[in-house]
DNA sequence: ATGGTTGCTTAGCAA
């Protein structure tokens, strides 16, 4: 079972080159970030002749997340659902072959002395509440999404210049990992526990051809699927080319 | 170093 993240900056912008993805990468399972859209406009169409039903939690302009599989998605979860307002389209949840299913867009922060910072930090601590409120770690379930959080040093082309940024703050790493405590494996690190792979670059300064990166998208496993776990890479082709997203998909590959 | 680029929506925001 091959399960895939990606952050495409806009669906209906990257619709080709999703389609093109699908055909070439063949996930069983893709979840996606960014939809940008809402649900009525999302490429259902497109998607399906591709070979894939979509679970899609959209919004206008912002946000917007869904689950891609070749077979249907199975008991559909839209959002944190703990009764707090809150009109972001983050997170979709939904089973797959037995496995369950998390798409994840985390709130980006903007800079740490804004609301949007603060946000954050709080939107983490109610996603661990949903993980403990709503399921168990011993039960197969993927966390795949675009964090907005490197996780260590090697995740950032360079860490004394990213110290203290957004995506790179002590808060924001200790708020991962108190998801993580929950009882989850970062796919990618288990497996290239050395290796300097990244999964975002911005758009600007010509950050991507200088390799100029951070990896923010991750995989992340309960135990289950750390055992089944084979192999799990980031697609750097897929950043290349006209008009990417500045997110490259990262993948993992889970045995039967 | 406070720039630079992209997408949505149409001047400004979010990333």
């Amino acid at each position: 079972m091959k399960i895939a993240t990606w952050n495409v900056n806009s669906v209906r912008a990257r619709q080709q080159r999703l389609v093109d993805w699908l055909k070439s990468a063949q996930p069983d399972v893709l979840c996606l970030q960014e939809l940008k859209c809402v649900d009525a406009d999302f490429p259902f169409e497109a998607v399906r002749e591709a070979g894939y039903f979509a679970a899609v939690h959209g919004q206008k302009t912002y946000n917007g997340v869904a689950i891609l599989a070749r077979e249907e998605p199975q008991d559909v979860v839209k959002g944190l659902s703990d009764g707090v307002e809150d009109s972001h389209a983050r997170l979709i949840a939904a089973t797959v072959r037995g496995v369950r299913v998390l798409s994840a867009y985390v709130p980006n922060g903007q800079s740490v002395d804004s609301d949007a910072y603060v946000y954050k930090l709080e939107w983490f601590r109610r996603l661990r509440r949903y993980l403990d409120t709503r399921h168990k770690p011993d039960e197969a379930m993927v966390l795949g999404g675009d964090w907005n959080v490197a996780p260590e040093a090697i995740d950032v082309h360079d860490p004394a210049l990213w110290e203290g940024q957004t995506l790179f703050t002590r808060r924001e790493r200790d708020a991962l990992q108190q998801v993580g405590a929950f009882g989850l494996t970062d796919a990618f690190r288990k497996l290239h526990p050395t290796e300097q792979k990244f999964s975002w670059w911005d758009y600007r300064m010509l950050a991507f051809p200088k390799n100029k990166g951070v990896r923010i998208d991750h995989l992340f496993l309960t135990a289950p699927l750390v055992e089944r776990l084979t192999a799990c890479d980031v697609d750097r082709e897929a950043r290349k080319g006209q008009q990417p997203s500045d997110h490259a998909p990262v993948w993992a590959d889970l045995r039967d």
